[in-house]
DNA sequence: CTATCAATGATACAGTATATCATCGCACGG
DNA sequence: CCGTGCGATGATATACTGTATCATTGATAG
């Protein structure tokens, strides 16, 4: 069974407003839930794939929830000592990291050794990010399109492709 | 004047035998050098950007291009110390590969925080590296048509596009 | 109750990267 | 020639990133 320690209802510690975003490319538009909406969205798609969702998890997938741009291990490591009110240690957090990665709720940014939540969970993209050189500001595009043909250009050589790392260095346009 | 230090003739440290490699793929196919051939082009890039091509450089270049895959800083400053007969240290080594990446004749592979290098210097693709997270090896594909539109597709947001990190982790054909 | 198992904690350490200041060696002007 | 300037490199320290190992905790099945 995989049902064992079910955390307490998770740890309040305060919330933005829930609002519905929207973001557009050629390829690929949808709405993206936000804040709560978005975080029950992540504990669906992560409690699917056999993973509990304990109030330590609830904790790391808020703090990085909040950050408004790709936050580093350490950083997220602070961020979850602050709001738990103990010290929570790096290796912890990184476990945890990587459990969201592999449930597809979160992100890695290789460029940028940093972390973030994926905006549509349950969606299997390749994001492609946009990552702000100046002031590390990270946005992402989907396009199935690029995506579908990478890969296919993988495969052409032999290659069994898993997973991609589609990501752009550059200014953003309030840097630009 | 940027020609002051003209190092010596190159440090001989011997070499595999020169030959014509070739490459191909849907969009793109050309002839690659490889050896002493791909020393001099890259230096020959190197130089006309205005960087000089030390003794300490080629030796790095050398070593570089004598990994089978993508070598870490360290593993590279263990070679080149090697190859030198004394001590160099790893901030040299970083310094001198940020110089590489920079020039666009030795590319940095950041899922995997390793440096290779260019196939083919002076001419400025977006390389498609594939990872194998089996056994290491990486290959690559160079597709103009996708390098175009993923520029195109984060241009349209406004973007201002440098640097493409494109890479693929899987199997290579050995480990699948 | 207690054996078990996943999650987390504590600690150490490996690996990656940069900052700072010192030194060295060539080129140039005098 | 000599000294000055400057880019390259060296030495050292330290910050940042990531993993390995073993201990502890807490819920639960039996």
């Amino acid at each position: 069974m995989v049902t064992r320690q079910v955390p307490d209802p998770r740890v309040a510690i305060g919330r933005k407003s829930d609002h519905i975003a929207r973001v557009s490319t050629a390829a690929h538009q949808h709405r993206l839930p936000a804040g709560d909406a978005l975080a029950t969205a992540a504990q669906s798609v992560f409690e699917r794939a056999g993973d509990q969702w304990t109030n330590l998890r609830a904790t790391v997938f808020d703090v990085l929830m909040r950050f408004d741009r790709p936050a580093s291990a350490y950083e997220i490591t602070e961020a979850v000592s602050q709001a738990v009110g103990r010290r929570v240690t790096a290796n912890t957090v990184y476990r945890i990291l990587d459990l969201f990665v592999g449930g597809n709720i979160a992100a890695r940014v290789e460029s940028s050794n940093a972390y973030i939540v994926n905006a549509h969970p349950g969606c299997r993209h390749d994001c492609i990010f946009l990552v702000c050189d100046r002031c590390g500001n990270t946005s992402h595009v989907d396009d199935d399109r690029i995506a579908t043909d990478i890969r296919a250009a993988a495969d052409k050589t032999g290659f069994k492709t898993l997973r991609a790392v589609l990501e752009m260095r550059g200014l953003c346009g309030e840097c630009a």
